[in-house]
DNA sequence: CTCATCAGTCTTGTATGCAAGGCTGATGAG
DNA sequence: CTCATCAGCCTTGCATACAAGACTGATGAG
Protein backbone atom coordinates (compact mmCIF):
# COMPACT_ATOMS: atom_id res chain seq x y z
CA UNK A 1 0.00 0.00 0.00
CA UNK A 2 0.92 3.57 -0.26
CA UNK A 3 3.10 4.69 2.27
CA UNK A 4 1.24 8.18 1.34
CA UNK A 5 -2.17 7.11 1.72
CA UNK A 6 -4.09 8.16 4.77
CA UNK A 7 -3.72 5.32 7.67
CA UNK A 8 -6.91 3.11 8.18
CA UNK A 9 -7.69 4.29 11.40
CA UNK A 10 -7.73 7.75 9.86
CA UNK A 11 -10.26 6.38 7.36
CA UNK A 12 -12.16 4.78 9.32
CA UNK A 13 -12.42 8.08 11.55
CA UNK A 14 -13.02 10.42 8.67
CA UNK A 15 -15.93 8.14 7.47
CA UNK A 16 -17.81 8.56 11.06
CA UNK A 17 -17.65 11.92 11.34
CA UNK A 18 -18.74 12.36 7.81
CA UNK A 19 -21.74 10.20 9.21
CA UNK A 20 -21.41 7.45 6.66
CA UNK A 21 -20.27 4.58 8.68
CA UNK A 22 -23.18 4.28 11.52
CA UNK A 23 -23.11 3.10 15.15
CA UNK A 24 -23.51 -0.56 15.48
CA UNK A 25 -21.77 -1.47 12.08
CA UNK A 26 -19.83 -4.14 11.74
CA UNK A 27 -15.78 -3.42 11.02
CA UNK A 28 -14.35 -7.29 9.71
CA UNK A 29 -11.14 -7.71 9.98
CA UNK A 30 -10.81 -9.45 6.47
CA UNK A 31 -13.21 -7.49 4.36
CA UNK A 32 -11.11 -3.95 5.53
CA UNK A 33 -8.03 -5.98 4.81
CA UNK A 34 -9.36 -6.74 1.11
CA UNK A 35 -10.84 -3.16 0.77
CA UNK A 36 -7.27 -1.96 2.01
CA UNK A 37 -5.26 -4.04 0.74
CA UNK A 38 -3.37 -5.40 3.12
CA UNK A 39 -2.91 -8.43 5.71
CA UNK A 40 -5.26 -8.79 8.84
CA UNK A 41 -2.73 -7.74 10.79
CA UNK A 42 -2.36 -3.77 10.00
CA UNK A 43 -6.16 -3.89 9.78
CA UNK A 44 -6.07 -5.13 13.63
CA UNK A 45 -3.69 -2.32 14.76
CA UNK A 46 -6.27 -0.07 13.10
CA UNK A 47 -9.21 -1.39 14.98
CA UNK A 48 -7.18 -1.78 18.20
CA UNK A 49 -5.63 2.00 17.93
CA UNK A 50 -9.76 2.81 17.36
CA UNK A 51 -11.16 0.57 20.26
CA UNK A 52 -8.35 2.47 22.75
CA UNK A 53 -9.66 5.74 21.24
CA UNK A 54 -13.42 4.82 22.46
CA UNK A 55 -14.88 4.01 19.23
CA UNK A 56 -15.05 1.03 18.25
CA UNK A 57 -15.20 -2.19 20.60
CA UNK A 58 -14.78 -5.91 19.90
CA UNK A 59 -16.89 -8.67 20.92
CA UNK A 60 -14.95 -11.49 21.67
CA UNK A 61 -14.91 -13.62 18.72
CA UNK A 62 -17.39 -12.09 16.85
CA UNK A 63 -16.26 -9.21 15.47
CA UNK A 64 -15.54 -5.47 15.44
CA UNK A 65 -18.14 -3.27 15.61
CA UNK A 66 -18.42 0.71 15.92
CA UNK A 67 -19.73 1.67 19.25
CA UNK A 68 -23.48 2.17 19.86
CA UNK A 69 -23.50 4.24 23.13
CA UNK A 70 -26.41 3.97 25.86
CA UNK A 71 -28.50 7.24 27.01
CA UNK A 72 -25.87 7.41 29.91
CA UNK A 73 -22.42 7.11 27.63
CA UNK A 74 -23.98 10.13 25.60
CA UNK A 75 -24.83 12.49 28.30
CA UNK A 76 -21.01 11.24 29.65
CA UNK A 77 -19.94 12.19 26.13
CA UNK A 78 -21.75 15.56 25.83
CA UNK A 79 -20.57 16.58 29.54
CA UNK A 80 -16.88 15.88 28.75
CA UNK A 81 -16.86 17.68 25.78
CA UNK A 82 -18.78 20.75 27.54
CA UNK A 83 -16.30 20.60 30.45
CA UNK A 84 -13.21 20.17 28.08
CA UNK A 85 -14.11 23.66 26.58
CA UNK A 86 -15.48 25.06 29.27
CA UNK A 87 -12.01 24.32 31.22
CA UNK A 88 -10.34 25.64 28.34
CA UNK A 89 -11.74 29.02 28.31
CA UNK A 90 -11.14 29.51 31.64
CA UNK A 91 -7.65 28.38 31.60
CA UNK A 92 -6.27 30.54 28.47
CA UNK A 93 -6.00 34.28 29.67
CA UNK A 94 -6.04 36.03 25.95
CA UNK A 95 -7.09 35.39 22.86
CA UNK A 96 -4.97 35.78 20.07
CA UNK A 97 -6.21 37.62 16.69
CA UNK A 98 -5.34 34.71 14.56
CA UNK A 99 -7.41 32.21 16.50
CA UNK A 100 -10.28 34.24 15.57
CA UNK A 101 -9.35 34.50 11.76
CA UNK A 102 -8.78 30.59 11.84
CA UNK A 103 -12.76 30.23 13.14
CA UNK A 104 -13.73 32.97 11.21
CA UNK A 105 -12.54 30.90 7.88
CA UNK A 106 -13.71 27.66 9.78
CA UNK A 107 -17.11 28.93 9.65
CA UNK A 108 -16.84 30.34 6.13
CA UNK A 109 -16.51 26.85 5.33
CA UNK A 110 -19.40 25.32 7.25
CA UNK A 111 -21.61 27.53 5.45
CA UNK A 112 -20.70 26.95 2.02
CA UNK A 113 -20.53 23.42 3.07
CA UNK A 114 -24.65 24.46 4.22
CA UNK A 115 -25.23 25.38 0.97
CA UNK A 116 -24.28 23.03 -1.14
CA UNK A 117 -25.77 20.85 0.34
CA UNK A 118 -22.80 18.43 1.52
CA UNK A 119 -23.96 16.55 4.04
CA UNK A 120 -20.92 14.93 4.83
CA UNK A 121 -18.60 17.68 4.84
CA UNK A 122 -21.18 19.46 6.93
CA UNK A 123 -21.57 17.01 9.83
CA UNK A 124 -17.30 16.85 9.63
CA UNK A 125 -17.39 20.66 9.94
CA UNK A 126 -19.93 21.65 12.51
CA UNK A 127 -17.94 18.92 14.30
CA UNK A 128 -14.59 19.85 13.27
CA UNK A 129 -14.82 23.91 14.52
CA UNK A 130 -14.73 22.58 18.89
CA UNK A 131 -11.26 20.71 17.60
CA UNK A 132 -10.39 23.90 15.68
CA UNK A 133 -10.91 26.09 18.88
CA UNK A 134 -9.15 24.34 21.18
CA UNK A 135 -6.03 23.50 18.60
CA UNK A 136 -5.94 27.29 17.97
CA UNK A 137 -5.54 27.94 21.48
CA UNK A 138 -2.74 25.79 20.96
CA UNK A 139 -2.92 22.12 23.02
CA UNK A 140 -2.89 19.53 20.85
CA UNK A 141 -3.66 17.38 23.46
CA UNK A 142 -6.57 18.39 24.54
CA UNK A 143 -7.79 18.91 20.23
CA UNK A 144 -6.98 15.16 20.04
CA UNK A 145 -9.04 14.37 22.91
CA UNK A 146 -11.92 16.11 21.77
CA UNK A 147 -11.60 15.01 18.32
CA UNK A 148 -12.15 11.53 19.60
CA UNK A 149 -15.39 12.93 21.80
CA UNK A 150 -16.44 14.57 18.21
CA UNK A 151 -16.59 11.57 16.99
CA UNK A 152 -18.21 9.61 19.78
CA UNK A 153 -21.44 12.61 19.36
CA UNK A 154 -21.64 12.37 16.14
CA UNK A 155 -22.16 8.50 16.23
CA UNK A 156 -24.38 9.26 19.22
CA UNK A 157 -26.56 12.24 17.48
CA UNK A 158 -26.94 9.48 14.16
CA UNK A 159 -28.10 6.96 16.63
CA UNK A 160 -30.41 8.78 17.88
CA UNK A 161 -31.63 10.59 14.60
CA UNK A 162 -31.06 14.14 15.89
CA UNK A 163 -31.30 17.00 13.54
CA UNK A 164 -29.78 19.58 15.31
CA UNK A 165 -30.62 22.31 12.94
CA UNK A 166 -26.91 23.27 11.05
CA UNK A 167 -27.93 26.39 10.19
CA UNK A 168 -28.28 27.22 13.77
CA UNK A 169 -25.04 25.52 15.08
CA UNK A 170 -23.30 27.28 12.69
CA UNK A 171 -24.90 30.59 13.92
CA UNK A 172 -24.18 29.41 17.65
CA UNK A 173 -20.68 29.04 16.16
CA UNK A 174 -20.20 32.51 14.61
CA UNK A 175 -21.98 33.88 17.78
CA UNK A 176 -19.35 31.87 20.03
CA UNK A 177 -16.70 33.41 17.29
CA UNK A 178 -17.84 36.65 17.79
CA UNK A 179 -17.75 37.11 21.90
CA UNK A 180 -14.47 35.14 22.00
CA UNK A 181 -13.12 38.58 19.91
CA UNK A 182 -14.74 40.83 22.20
CA UNK A 183 -12.06 38.97 24.69
CA UNK A 184 -15.16 38.31 26.73
CA UNK A 185 -14.38 34.32 27.86
CA UNK A 186 -16.35 33.78 30.48
CA UNK A 187 -19.50 34.89 28.00
CA UNK A 188 -18.15 32.76 25.72
CA UNK A 189 -17.71 29.92 27.61
CA UNK A 190 -21.59 30.09 28.50
CA UNK A 191 -22.28 30.17 25.17
CA UNK A 192 -20.71 26.77 24.61
CA UNK A 193 -22.40 25.53 27.02
CA UNK A 194 -25.74 26.40 25.80
CA UNK A 195 -24.46 25.07 22.55
CA UNK A 196 -23.48 21.93 23.05
CA UNK A 197 -26.36 21.84 25.56
CA UNK A 198 -29.27 22.73 23.00
CA UNK A 199 -27.53 19.50 20.65
CA UNK A 200 -27.42 17.40 23.82
CA UNK A 201 -31.30 18.25 24.54
CA UNK A 202 -32.38 17.72 20.98
CA UNK A 203 -31.23 14.07 21.03
CA UNK A 204 -32.28 13.32 24.34
CA UNK A 205 -36.00 14.05 23.70
CA UNK A 206 -35.72 11.83 20.66
CA UNK A 207 -34.36 8.88 22.39
CA UNK A 208 -37.01 9.64 25.26
CA UNK A 209 -39.90 9.26 22.87
CA UNK A 210 -38.50 6.97 20.16
CA UNK A 211 -36.51 4.30 22.19
CA UNK A 212 -36.88 1.63 19.43
CA UNK A 213 -36.11 3.97 16.32
CA UNK A 214 -33.57 1.43 14.96
CA UNK A 215 -35.53 -1.85 15.35
CA UNK A 216 -38.41 0.30 13.86
CA UNK A 217 -36.46 1.27 10.96
CA UNK A 218 -35.43 -1.97 10.28
CA UNK A 219 -38.75 -3.80 10.41
CA UNK A 220 -40.07 -1.23 7.66
CA UNK A 221 -37.16 -1.98 5.42
CA UNK A 222 -38.22 -6.14 5.72
CA UNK A 223 -42.40 -5.12 4.70
CA UNK A 224 -42.90 -8.95 5.65
CA UNK A 225 -46.76 -8.76 7.56
CA UNK A 226 -47.11 -12.57 7.70
CA UNK A 227 -45.50 -15.02 9.97
CA UNK A 228 -45.63 -18.18 7.49
CA UNK A 229 -41.74 -18.96 5.61
CA UNK B 1 -0.60 -16.72 30.75
CA UNK B 2 -3.42 -16.53 32.94
CA UNK B 3 -6.31 -14.70 31.78
CA UNK B 4 -6.70 -12.96 35.55
CA UNK B 5 -3.88 -11.67 35.39
CA UNK B 6 -3.47 -8.08 34.28
CA UNK B 7 -3.11 -6.95 30.94
CA UNK B 8 0.43 -5.67 30.15
CA UNK B 9 0.17 -2.54 29.24
CA UNK B 10 -2.17 -1.78 32.48
CA UNK B 11 1.39 -3.43 34.46
CA UNK B 12 3.33 -0.73 32.06
CA UNK B 13 1.15 1.89 32.91
CA UNK B 14 0.53 0.86 36.93
CA UNK B 15 4.91 1.29 36.41
CA UNK B 16 4.89 4.78 35.48
CA UNK B 17 2.64 5.73 38.06
CA UNK B 18 4.60 3.66 41.01
CA UNK B 19 7.26 5.89 39.24
CA UNK B 20 9.67 2.60 38.00
CA UNK B 21 9.57 3.10 34.74
CA UNK B 22 10.73 6.43 33.69
CA UNK B 23 10.88 8.47 30.96
CA UNK B 24 13.06 7.54 28.13
CA UNK B 25 13.02 3.95 29.11
CA UNK B 26 13.64 1.53 26.30
CA UNK B 27 10.42 -1.21 25.78
CA UNK B 28 11.78 -3.93 23.34
CA UNK B 29 9.12 -6.19 22.50
CA UNK B 30 11.32 -9.60 22.72
CA UNK B 31 12.38 -8.69 25.90
CA UNK B 32 8.59 -7.87 27.20
CA UNK B 33 7.10 -10.89 25.60
CA UNK B 34 10.20 -12.81 27.41
CA UNK B 35 9.20 -11.22 30.78
CA UNK B 36 5.16 -11.88 29.99
CA UNK B 37 5.50 -15.38 28.71
CA UNK B 38 3.51 -14.56 25.62
CA UNK B 39 4.76 -13.81 22.07
CA UNK B 40 5.52 -10.44 20.51
CA UNK B 41 1.48 -10.22 19.15
CA UNK B 42 0.21 -9.60 21.88
CA UNK B 43 2.94 -7.69 23.53
CA UNK B 44 2.86 -5.24 20.42
CA UNK B 45 -1.08 -4.81 20.97
CA UNK B 46 -0.51 -3.47 24.14
CA UNK B 47 2.32 -1.18 22.97
CA UNK B 48 0.19 0.07 20.25
CA UNK B 49 -2.54 0.37 23.05
CA UNK B 50 -0.46 2.88 25.10
CA UNK B 51 0.98 4.47 22.06
CA UNK B 52 -2.50 5.87 21.47
CA UNK B 53 -3.00 6.53 24.77
CA UNK B 54 -0.02 9.04 24.20
CA UNK B 55 2.41 7.09 26.97
CA UNK B 56 4.90 5.33 24.82
CA UNK B 57 6.17 6.17 20.89
CA UNK B 58 8.01 3.77 18.61
CA UNK B 59 10.87 4.97 16.74
CA UNK B 60 10.74 2.53 13.48
CA UNK B 61 13.00 -0.18 13.20
CA UNK B 62 14.54 1.27 16.27
CA UNK B 63 12.39 0.42 18.84
CA UNK B 64 9.52 1.70 21.47
CA UNK B 65 9.90 4.10 24.33
CA UNK B 66 8.37 5.92 27.21
CA UNK B 67 7.73 9.17 26.03
CA UNK B 68 10.16 12.42 27.02
CA UNK B 69 7.35 15.26 27.29
CA UNK B 70 9.69 18.32 26.23
CA UNK B 71 8.61 21.91 28.40
CA UNK B 72 6.16 23.05 25.61
CA UNK B 73 4.07 19.58 25.79
CA UNK B 74 4.95 19.16 29.66
CA UNK B 75 2.88 22.49 29.62
CA UNK B 76 0.58 21.59 27.56
CA UNK B 77 -0.26 18.26 29.81
CA UNK B 78 -0.81 20.38 32.45
CA UNK B 79 -2.70 22.83 31.13
CA UNK B 80 -5.07 19.77 29.73
CA UNK B 81 -5.37 18.63 33.29
CA UNK B 82 -6.35 21.77 35.08
CA UNK B 83 -8.78 22.67 32.12
CA UNK B 84 -10.65 19.35 32.48
CA UNK B 85 -10.66 19.39 36.55
CA UNK B 86 -11.73 23.32 35.94
CA UNK B 87 -14.49 22.29 33.49
CA UNK B 88 -16.24 19.20 35.50
CA UNK B 89 -16.41 21.29 38.65
CA UNK B 90 -17.66 24.10 36.47
CA UNK B 91 -19.98 21.62 34.79
CA UNK B 92 -21.44 19.38 37.80
CA UNK B 93 -24.37 21.14 40.28
CA UNK B 94 -23.89 20.00 43.09
CA UNK B 95 -21.94 17.27 45.10
CA UNK B 96 -23.06 14.51 46.52
CA UNK B 97 -22.16 13.74 50.16
CA UNK B 98 -20.68 10.12 49.23
CA UNK B 99 -18.15 11.96 46.51
CA UNK B 100 -16.69 13.49 50.02
CA UNK B 101 -16.45 10.21 51.64
CA UNK B 102 -14.41 8.40 49.00
CA UNK B 103 -11.95 11.27 48.58
CA UNK B 104 -12.15 11.53 52.40
CA UNK B 105 -10.71 8.43 52.15
CA UNK B 106 -8.78 8.27 49.35
CA UNK B 107 -6.75 10.99 51.65
CA UNK B 108 -6.55 8.84 54.07
CA UNK B 109 -4.00 6.14 52.01
CA UNK B 110 -2.10 8.76 50.95
CA UNK B 111 -1.42 9.85 54.27
CA UNK B 112 -1.06 6.05 54.80
CA UNK B 113 1.57 5.72 52.38
CA UNK B 114 3.00 9.05 52.96
CA UNK B 115 3.43 7.65 57.24
CA UNK B 116 4.70 4.22 55.64
CA UNK B 117 7.70 5.85 52.80
CA UNK B 118 6.22 3.89 50.50
CA UNK B 119 7.05 5.80 47.17
CA UNK B 120 5.16 3.94 44.89
CA UNK B 121 1.97 3.79 46.49
CA UNK B 122 2.68 7.56 47.21
CA UNK B 123 3.33 8.96 43.52
CA UNK B 124 0.25 6.40 42.56
CA UNK B 125 -2.17 8.00 45.18
CA UNK B 126 -1.50 11.54 44.85
CA UNK B 127 -2.15 11.31 41.00
CA UNK B 128 -5.22 9.23 41.27
CA UNK B 129 -7.23 11.36 44.01
CA UNK B 130 -7.98 13.55 40.55
CA UNK B 131 -9.22 10.35 38.94
CA UNK B 132 -10.88 9.60 41.86
CA UNK B 133 -12.94 12.94 42.08
CA UNK B 134 -13.82 12.95 38.28
CA UNK B 135 -14.68 9.39 38.59
CA UNK B 136 -16.59 10.06 41.99
CA UNK B 137 -18.71 12.69 39.96
CA UNK B 138 -19.73 9.67 37.78
CA UNK B 139 -18.14 10.63 34.53
CA UNK B 140 -15.78 7.87 33.47
CA UNK B 141 -14.64 9.13 30.06
CA UNK B 142 -13.44 12.26 31.30
CA UNK B 143 -11.73 9.73 34.02
CA UNK B 144 -10.23 7.10 31.68
CA UNK B 145 -8.64 10.72 30.02
CA UNK B 146 -7.54 12.59 32.94
CA UNK B 147 -5.98 9.11 33.97
CA UNK B 148 -3.58 8.80 30.84
CA UNK B 149 -2.84 12.59 31.30
CA UNK B 150 -1.59 11.56 34.79
CA UNK B 151 0.84 9.25 33.50
CA UNK B 152 2.13 11.93 31.88
CA UNK B 153 2.83 14.54 34.34
CA UNK B 154 4.10 11.54 36.59
CA UNK B 155 6.69 10.70 33.73
CA UNK B 156 7.40 14.66 33.64
CA UNK B 157 7.50 15.24 36.89
CA UNK B 158 10.00 12.96 37.19
CA UNK B 159 11.75 14.14 33.94
CA UNK B 160 12.71 17.14 35.41
CA UNK B 161 12.93 15.31 39.10
CA UNK B 162 10.20 17.61 40.66
CA UNK B 163 10.30 16.42 44.22
CA UNK B 164 7.22 19.00 45.19
CA UNK B 165 6.41 17.78 48.56
CA UNK B 166 4.20 14.58 48.91
CA UNK B 167 2.68 16.11 51.90
CA UNK B 168 1.98 19.71 50.35
CA UNK B 169 -0.07 17.60 47.52
CA UNK B 170 -1.87 15.94 50.03
CA UNK B 171 -3.02 18.87 52.10
CA UNK B 172 -3.89 20.63 49.21
CA UNK B 173 -6.28 17.32 48.20
CA UNK B 174 -7.51 18.02 51.42
CA UNK B 175 -8.14 21.83 51.22
CA UNK B 176 -10.11 21.29 48.26
CA UNK B 177 -12.36 18.31 49.60
CA UNK B 178 -13.20 20.40 52.76
CA UNK B 179 -14.36 22.89 49.89
CA UNK B 180 -16.53 20.69 47.90
CA UNK B 181 -18.36 19.57 51.15
CA UNK B 182 -19.39 23.01 51.35
CA UNK B 183 -20.72 23.28 47.91
CA UNK B 184 -18.62 25.88 47.04
CA UNK B 185 -17.26 24.39 43.62
CA UNK B 186 -16.29 27.99 42.44
CA UNK B 187 -13.58 27.79 45.38
CA UNK B 188 -12.87 24.63 44.73
CA UNK B 189 -12.52 24.92 41.24
CA UNK B 190 -9.87 28.06 42.12
CA UNK B 191 -7.69 25.97 44.90
CA UNK B 192 -7.35 23.43 42.67
CA UNK B 193 -5.89 25.46 39.69
CA UNK B 194 -3.54 26.52 42.20
CA UNK B 195 -2.82 23.17 43.40
CA UNK B 196 -2.03 21.99 39.32
CA UNK B 197 -0.32 25.17 39.36
CA UNK B 198 1.77 24.57 42.23
CA UNK B 199 3.25 21.39 41.22
CA UNK B 200 3.86 22.35 37.88
CA UNK B 201 6.07 25.67 38.78
CA UNK B 202 8.02 23.61 40.98
CA UNK B 203 9.30 21.84 37.68
CA UNK B 204 9.50 24.43 35.40
CA UNK B 205 11.85 26.22 37.55
CA UNK B 206 14.02 23.30 37.90
CA UNK B 207 14.38 22.77 34.19
CA UNK B 208 14.82 26.38 33.79
CA UNK B 209 18.33 25.66 35.98
CA UNK B 210 19.10 22.63 34.84
CA UNK B 211 18.02 21.42 31.47
CA UNK B 212 20.76 19.02 31.49
CA UNK B 213 20.43 17.33 34.07
CA UNK B 214 19.82 13.60 32.95
CA UNK B 215 22.78 14.36 31.02
CA UNK B 216 24.75 15.37 34.01
CA UNK B 217 23.43 12.22 36.15
CA UNK B 218 24.68 9.90 33.46
CA UNK B 219 28.39 11.78 33.62
CA UNK B 220 28.08 11.44 36.88
CA UNK B 221 27.52 7.31 37.25
CA UNK B 222 30.07 7.02 34.58
CA UNK B 223 32.71 8.43 36.31
CA UNK B 224 35.56 7.97 33.30
CA UNK B 225 37.73 11.56 33.51
CA UNK B 226 40.62 10.64 30.71
CA UNK B 227 40.30 9.58 27.60
CA UNK B 228 41.94 6.60 26.85
CA UNK B 229 40.13 3.19 25.99
C1' DC C 1 -45.34 -28.81 15.08
C1' DT C 2 -41.60 -27.78 18.81
C1' DC C 3 -37.39 -28.02 20.48
C1' DA C 4 -32.77 -29.86 21.71
C1' DT C 5 -28.51 -31.36 19.44
C1' DC C 6 -24.61 -30.93 16.66
C1' DA C 7 -21.66 -30.49 12.53
C1' DG C 8 -20.10 -26.76 9.54
C1' DT C 9 -18.68 -22.20 8.79
C1' DC C 10 -17.02 -17.85 10.02
C1' DT C 11 -14.99 -14.89 13.27
C1' DT C 12 -11.18 -13.27 16.12
C1' DG C 13 -6.83 -14.68 19.07
C1' DT C 14 -2.13 -15.92 18.97
C1' DA C 15 2.25 -17.59 17.44
C1' DT C 16 5.78 -17.74 14.09
C1' DG C 17 8.59 -16.72 10.02
C1' DC C 18 10.64 -13.66 7.00
C1' DA C 19 11.66 -8.92 5.21
C1' DA C 20 13.49 -4.24 5.74
C1' DG C 21 16.01 -0.91 7.93
C1' DG C 22 19.01 1.12 11.75
C1' DC C 23 23.03 0.73 14.67
C1' DT C 24 27.71 -0.93 15.97
C1' DG C 25 32.13 -2.20 15.75
C1' DA C 26 35.85 -4.06 12.90
C1' DT C 27 38.86 -2.87 9.22
C1' DG C 28 41.72 -0.66 6.19
C1' DA C 29 43.12 3.68 3.53
C1' DG C 30 45.19 7.97 4.11
C1' DC D 1 46.12 8.57 14.73
C1' DT D 2 41.61 9.80 12.06
C1' DC D 3 38.03 8.73 9.48
C1' DA D 4 35.14 6.49 5.86
C1' DT D 5 33.24 1.99 4.70
C1' DC D 6 30.77 -2.09 5.33
C1' DA D 7 29.40 -6.63 7.17
C1' DG D 8 26.78 -8.51 10.93
C1' DC D 9 23.43 -8.13 14.43
C1' DC D 10 19.32 -6.49 16.36
C1' DT D 11 15.13 -4.11 16.02
C1' DT D 12 10.40 -3.51 14.34
C1' DG D 13 6.99 -4.25 10.19
C1' DC D 14 4.14 -7.27 8.01
C1' DA D 15 2.09 -11.49 6.28
C1' DT D 16 0.65 -15.97 7.09
C1' DA D 17 -0.82 -20.29 9.46
C1' DC D 18 -3.21 -22.41 12.81
C1' DA D 19 -6.16 -22.62 17.15
C1' DA D 20 -10.35 -21.65 19.67
C1' DG D 21 -14.80 -20.09 20.22
C1' DA D 22 -19.50 -18.33 18.51
C1' DC D 23 -23.19 -18.51 15.48
C1' DT D 24 -26.28 -20.98 11.97
C1' DG D 25 -28.97 -24.15 9.95
C1' DA D 26 -29.96 -29.01 9.28
C1' DT D 27 -31.70 -32.96 11.58
C1' DG D 28 -34.09 -36.02 14.34
C1' DA D 29 -36.67 -37.16 18.86
C1' DG D 30 -40.78 -36.31 21.22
Amino acid sequence: MDPKSPPIDRVIVDAILAGSIRAGMRLGEQDLATLFEVSRTSVREALIRLETRGIVQVSPRRGWFVIEPSLKEAQEAFQARCAIEMGILSTVATVEPDVITKLRHHIEQEREAIRSDDVGARSYLLGDFHVCMVEAFGNHILADILRDLTARTVLISALYQSTHDATESCDDHERITDTLATGDLRRAAELMTAHIGSVEGGLTKRIDRDPLLDLRQALQLSPRKGGSG
